[in-house]
DNA sequence: ACACTTTTTTGGAGCGCTCCAAGGTTATTC
DNA sequence: GAATAACCTTGGAGCGCTCCAAAAAAGTGT
């Protein structure tokens, strides 16, 4: 136990002889030091047991740290993140950025309440902020002065946004469903709260949106506009509010909505759960029932059977946001294309 | 655009009338000062649009980033840590530990060259190192004086290490085929550099070891150990060293080694793969061949079928690393038990 | 050996903050 | 109304660093 404190560039250049400035440079510019110098200032520093500047007086100094910080939206966690088959392809995008630009990936957590001061202390140059459009968090990271990107919501042209093109996805689901003859449906659209699923019967109204967020609501109204084309109503489509990887969500599917042919979905994982209770309850699937995802996750290709989903380029979408902060560019808002993917979990009704 | 210089808590007090001091009190021990006097600083800030006090300034001088870093092993990035079923999970459990302390969460990637001088400037407290025994690290981790904790390495009783014991969860899984019946075995080994399956046929001496973790010799000890117990010997049997996750490791054991009906694994991940690749040739599992996983990933639960594996506590581990980084205390080796998880991917011989 | 150029080294300034001892103010008590 | 207690505010010190203008040293050419 060694209690004398830390070496700085001070103790450094004493030992050495040499000023501080010096030292500094053997470690930041060695080419401009003169060779003997150079090594005399190593000894030093090795026989102190200096390791090279303390990033505390060089952040401070510079004025940059180097990182980019992630907060997942709304009460997540960051494990609720990387649980989640999209949050950490996400995640993945976002650090394979980082990772080319040299940066640091912090994820920082917040509470309801320590969100904002969260945003106000963390030590980084930029932002990513997960789908959401909690105007205190926004007006938090002006007020901040870093760049910083929404994903999956528009917040106006001063502000950097990424986000799919939903509503046409989930046009695209419906039309595929009902073409291949589809008539009884049930959503799943996604509980932006923590508890079960909220079943919402057939009814007119803004139904199944205790808490929404922006992408809830554009994807729900492409499903609507999807059932319209064919001349049925959402407000006859029964409606579920659930947590992605609620296992029971395809329970409630199952035992509540009998007569259902096709699933359409929010996310490959609320899909995935339903695929697994279609496994333990012996359905077939699509012989009994279409399933169909949305995000297009590394997990929709892999499930017995593969899933149809409504695909985008999520680690691009990830490495193209921590881009944006680290260019720091005059805002744009950026919309993605989606893709139809069919694969197994989609057929014609039973 | 406003170009004129962020404000600081000097202005703030000067448009105030009062002394920084007074307004760093505002924000940090809002008690301490007079009401009046606090909301006249706080217009003052809301007029600047000064929003608290720059983390800058205040890591400088409280010497703390409130922050851990996770830095993966070897030759690995974080994309890869998240990418692997193992490595989320122990993310996971990290996250979930800072969560609790309300520290960030730094993943800090580092090449080979650039890790050391990584591990000099990352802007944390405390550093928690994927499984690598790598002496150049720990030397420049310990060098920076913060505390860190290495995983599946045992680097000595001064240095925080948790593993898991892994040896005899490799002898337990080799028991239990055993007991099954089994007698032609194969491993797949982890090969640590990137590349194709290499095939490492029967022969004496330390084989399908490129450049292996502890954990890699101990796991292959324990297999040794488990064969030499039911009087067979590793020499006898082939060895494979692939990635996980590397997707021709199941073609290349149908391939070669037919006569096989048990596959004993390193990880989840390449049993999974297996498993994948025996869907993909209509082989039935375990009626044709067996396949042992390690680690009990949540993944291994949800195949089909269900992998039969050597489960640890992998976001306990993760959570027990981060909660020794931020204690700080006397160093300890934490040795975690395994248990053999056996589900459906193990039955009788064929 | 001197003037001049180039290469190295120096140390003050300042990044923005929090701590803390000391001084100032207001409230309470007798 | 003075003495005492309780509460607030102040501003110097210092965290460790990098930048930069200027000084010093080394090198070059005649």
């Amino acid at each position: 136990m060694n209690h004398t404190k830390t070496p700085t560039l001070t103790d450094v250049g004493r030992v050495a002889g040499v000023s501080r400035g010096t030292v500094s440079n053997v470690f930041n510019h060695p080419d401009l030091v003169r060779s003997d110098v150079r090594e005399r200032v190593e000894a030093a520093a090795r026989q102190l047991g200096y390791d090279g500047p303390d990033p505390r007086g060089r952040v401070l100094r510079n004025g940059k740290f180097n990182a980019i910080g992630f907060m997942p939206p709304g009460a997540y966690a960051i494990a609720d993140v990387i649980r989640s088959p999209y949050g950490r392809e996400l995640v993945l995008g976002v650090s394979l950025a980082c990772d080319e630009a040299g940066a640091t990936l912090s994820l920082v957590n917040g509470t309801e309440e320590t969100r904002t001061s969260t945003i106000r202390e963390a030590l980084v140059d930029g932002f990513i902020l997960g789908h959401s459009v909690d105007i205190d968090l926004i007006t938090s990271a002006q007020r901040r002065r870093l760049p910083f990107v929404i994903l999956e919501s528009d917040a106006g042209p001063d502000i950097n946004s990424i986000r799919i093109d939903g509503r046409s996805g989930a046009l695209m689901a419906v039309g595929h469903l009902a073409a291949l003859g589809h008539r009884h449906f049930v959503i799943l659209s996604i509980r932006r709260t923590s508890g079960p699923p909220i079943v919402h019967m057939p009814g007119k109204g803004k139904r199944a949106i205790t808490a929404g967020f922006q992408l809830d609501y554009e994807r729900l109204d492409g499903f609507a506009q999807g059932l319209a084309e064919v001349n049925l109503s959402i407000d006859d489509v029964p409606i579920i509010e659930t947590t992605p990887g609620e296992p029971s969500a395809g329970a409630v599917v199952f035992d509540r909505f009998p007569e259902a042919t096709a699933i359409l979905t929010m996310s490959d994982w609320q899909a995935i759960t339903v695929l697994d209770e279609a496994v333990r309850r012996g359905i077939n699937i699509p012989e009994h029932v279409s399933v169909v995802g949305f995000d297009g996750t590394a997990e929709s290709a892999r499930t017995t059977p593969p899933l149809t989903t409504v695909a985008h380029d999520i680690i691009g979408k990830g490495r193209l946001a921590a881009q944006m902060v680290n260019e720091n560019g005059q805002p744009r808002q950026i919309i993605m294309s989606v893709e139809l993917v069919v694969r197994g979990s989609t057929g014609p009704p039973r």
